[in-house]
DNA sequence: CTATGTTGTCAAACATGCTTTACAGTAAAG
DNA sequence: CTTTACTGTAAAGCATGTTTGACAACATAG
């Protein structure tokens, strides 16, 4: 899964730690959905999806790959 | 998380095994989705919604509690 | 130099998502 | 009544998501 969510949290001014309190998630959980560990959880994608005020298509993308 | 997914397969004319195949988990699985009993994998979320060519958020809402 | 903030990472533990196998209940068709 | 299709459920096990605590590297401010 792909995402722009460091593009996303750099342009409002946020560090990993404030958008991880933002949405109720440490800062390691935000770290590794930017890193692309894993993907968030269908709740906590909604929770940043809220924050940035978009749809989890803005943020998130599946892979090229369609299984 | 609600969701309205009797809804839509129904109206595709759809059993639940076959959006089970069609979007490559098991029946169990989306039976279980649709009884709320977890909710999907963002990666499902994402198969769900191209199957029925919608958003993710026309299928799945957030409980209305905010955490 | 020291302190502070930010990011990257790791291991252990726990919670959730999904599969497999299996069984039961209902409804409709023969 | 028997068969078939569909749905609901359960337990075990594996895979993934999240937390906690910790440590390292880097940049910048004092």
């Amino acid at each position: 899964m792909e995402n722009n969510l460091p593009r996303r949290r750099e342009a409002a001014g946020l560090s990993q730690g404030e958008l991880a309190e933002a949405v109720g998630v440490t800062r390691q959980t935000i770290n590794a959905i930017e890193r692309e560990r894993y993907d968030p959880s269908l709740e906590l994608a909604f929770k940043l999806a809220a924050h940035f005020e978009c749809h989890i298509e803005d943020i998130f993308q599946p892979e090229e790959n369609n299984d």
